[in-house]
RNA sequence: GGCCCCGUGGCCUAGCCUGGAAGGGCGGCGGCCUUCUAAGCCGCAGGUCCCGGGUUCAAAUCCCGGCGGGGCCGCCA
């Protein structure tokens, strides 16, 4: 016999309610949707309107016989896995066998050891996942948090279903932007990195300095023609936005005075700042040796701090893969736009090449394919600039037919902001029209709200985020400080090390336990709160397990565990919760979602803790004090399987 | 102007896909450390599920229309 042990409770109460129907009410035809019950309400539950609807009765009939008719089963000993059910205002409340099951969970941990709770009729697949892909001018802020966060976690749970999975970072080194960094660089004639600066964050620093001095210069001007063309209205709004890019420097000075001032000066000595800019752009993309050494050594300087950062919490990479060796220089990206300009939906628009998409749409009737109504309008998408070079999106079509063609994965998920929504959207629609219909169906948008600090959102432009660094430190800080007073015994190696996986854990699962679609505000009270739903509360639960466990000369064998006839409430609760692991992540990987994990691991070590202060477990008489040592290590083993999902560490202590 | 996301006790949040008994957490109040780590446990108070219609025996959930917040509609990424 197969299955996880509430799939087995399911599938007897299931056989034996179409069973009745089939006899009683001629019909077994109906869809049977079973739900966790409210307190007190057991274990499961179903709703018997849509059956009564199905077998053409009342509810309470239908309620009432069943219940007669399971209670007959169970003295007939057709009834294993469920201990009792109950009708109550139309809900069918299942109570299930705890010694039951009990004895199925001790021996499924033991024979699957830390693959319990993976899904057992999956079909694999090749999965390909990129996150975080941050350009590389400016350090990581807590938005790329989230998404790395949320990318590591989801390519942790899929890997754990048993597909194959790959973790790509895209290294975006031929948009603008990089232009601008490069730009600041070649006027310092240095790349050097100043005393106590962090590389990532000196490029952003440069980058942001950049794009104010340059935005300044540009409101200047544009102030002065407005003035003489006597547009008042236009006139007062670019002086306030002109106001909001001084104070933007004023921020930004305080910084690094010399470096700003500098940059100043040589930018103003600069006739048109913005066309030397373009053309670094422009010889990057042409390969030109001088910007691609420029280019690539403040990309690679950025990237080492990148990858400090990320390895504080946890997060690596199968795969760097740069935007310019990808899609440019192979020429890769050349060919798709021939091809795209031989298709009748493309046109020129003042020398730019464009693809009129809502045609696109209209014509070929893809939009069913790619899940948008046929009525709403796309805008059109720019293929290249008016001087030849490419733009985000074109490129990323080549670097996604890449990503299917180089590893023969089944599926593409993009760990993207929501902003993005739309060039997502163009992406599917380019590579339609391109002839790949699978690519643009099996590319995932997988798509999450902004990260705000309270009143401002965070520019990197502007120079204004708070970064990932800054949090894990300040975290790290907390916890040591904590962890001081907790375990004073402990060498400093050792408590640093706790300080460091516990810091790890209150971020992530601070990033994880939210569903992607809410904005998130950052609020320093809210990560520094480690009580109850919180990472270090987690880790709490499986060292207090660990406490128990440490203390026994050996841990009992779980198949030859006896199961005592009544229990605490608290031991059935525990055994149900870990029942229920295998369906928590049969919904994550249905519907991509991390946060049910999370809100799982949570619930299981309040039930835990519950147990923990209820009952004693190593002072218990003997057929209790196995038993309880068998549930607190299959606790043990089923949130450490939680956490390798989540990235939490393992603490023995904390 | 068009499109997308969000709106659940003072604050944060689950439930919405797949309609059926509103779950957690923070904060507040009151209890529990001579016994396995009190980052814990137990109890109490607190809710027009943004508003208005509709569908349904049944709506936080589905549909329509509003309101409030965020995002997108670039020869930026």
């Amino acid at each position: 016999m197969g299955g996880y042990p509430l799939d087995l409770v399911r599938s007897e109460v299931v056989d034996l309610l179409r069973e009745f129907t089939r006899s009683r009410f001629g019909t077994s035809d109906y869809p049977i949707v079973f739900k966790i019950a409210p307190p007190g309400m057991g274990d499961l539950c179903i709703p018997l309107h849509p059956v009564a609807r199905a077998c053409n009765c009342s509810v309470d009939d239908l309620g009432r016989e069943f219940v007669e008719f399971f209670e007959e089963c169970a003295k007939k000993g057709r009834v294993r896995f469920v201990r009792s059910v109950e009708f109550v205002r139309g809900f069918l409340n299942i109570w299930v066998n705890e010694r039951e099951i009990a004895r199925l969970l001790f021996k499924l941990v033991r024979d699957l050891g830390d693959s319990f709770g993976k899904p057992l009729d999956l079909k694999p697949m090749k999965i390909l996942i990129e996150h975080t892909s941050a350009n590389p001018i400016h350090p990581l802020h807590l938005g790329h948090g989230r998404n790395a966060v949320l990318g590591d976690t989801l390519a942790r749970l899929l890997k754990f279903c048993g597909h194959e999975v790959r973790r790509h970072f895209y290294v975006n080194d031929c948009g603008l932007q990089v232009a601008y960094v490069a730009y600041g660089f070649k006027l310092l004639g240095s790349l050097e990195v100043p005393e106590g600066w962090k590389p990532d964050h000196y490029v952003g620093f440069v980058y942001a300095a950049v794009n104010c001095i340059v935005e300044l210069l540009k409101l200047k001007k544009k102030l002065e023609e407005l003035k003489n063309l006597g547009k008042e209205d236009e006139y007062r709004l670019t002086l306030k936005e002109l106001d909001d890019w001084l104070g933007v420097a004023g921020e930004l000075r305080e910084k690094l005075p010399h470096v700003f001032d500098r940059l100043t000066e040589l930018i103003k000595s600069d006739p048109n700042p913005e066309a030397s800019i373009m053309e670094i752009n422009r010889r990057y993309e042409a390969g030109d040796p001088e910007a691609v050494k420029l280019v690539r050594s403040i990309c690679e300087l950025c990237l080492r701090g990148f990858k400090e950062t990320l390895a504080e919490i946890g997060i690596e990479f199968d795969s760097w893969d740069w935007e310019s060796d990808i899609a440019v220089w192979s020429g890769a990206v050349r060919d798709v736009v021939k091809k795209l300009a031989s298709l009748p939906f493309a046109v020129v628009k003042n020398g730019a090449l464009t693809f009129r998409a809502s045609e696109y749409l209209k014509c070929s009737g893809v939009s069913k394919v790619l899940g948008i109504s046929d009525e709403s309008e796309v805008p059109d998408v720019t293929l290249t600039r008016r001087d030849g070079t490419t733009l985000y999106v074109t490129r990323d079509v080549v670097y996604t037919m890449w990503k299917f063609r180089k590893f023969g994965v089944d599926k593409v998920i993009n760990v993207i902001s929501s902003e993005q929504r739309l060039a997502q959207l163009h992406l599917k629609i380019l590579l339609h029209a391109l002839g790949y219909s699978d690519y643009a169906k099996n590319t995932i948008h997988y798509s999450y709200e902004f990260v705000q600090l309270p009143g401002i959102r965070m520019s990197g432009r502007r120079g204004r985020y708070v970064t990932l660094d800054e949090v894990v430190n300040e975290l790290r800080r907390r916890c040591l400080a904590e962890v001081n007073k907790r375990q004073p015994h402990l060498s400093n190696s050792e408590k640093e090390n706790i300080a460091r996986a516990v810091a790890k854990a209150a971020l992530r699962y601070a990033f994880v336990c939210v569903s992607p679609s809410k904005v998130v505000t950052f609020d320093w009270s809210k990560v520094l709160d480690f009580s109850r739903n919180s990472g270090p509360f987690l880790q709490y639960s499986y060292a207090r397990a660990c406490g128990i466990l440490r203390r026994v000369e050996s841990i009992p064998d779980l198949e030859s565990i006896q199961v005592p006839e009544s229990m605490d409430p608290s031991e059935r609760e525990l055994i149900v919760k870990l029942c229920q692991f295998p369906d928590v992540v049969a919904e994550a990987e249905r519907s991509l979602r991390v946060d049910v994990i999370a809100d799982y691991a949570n619930s299981l070590c309040l039930t835990f803790n519950t147990f923990y202060e209820r009952v004693p477990v190593l002072q218990a008489s003997e057929p209790q004090r196995i038993f309880r040592l068998g549930l607190v290590y299959v606790f043990k083993k089923v949130l450490g399987i939680v956490f390798d999902i989540l990235g939490l560490e393992k603490l023995e202590r904390i």
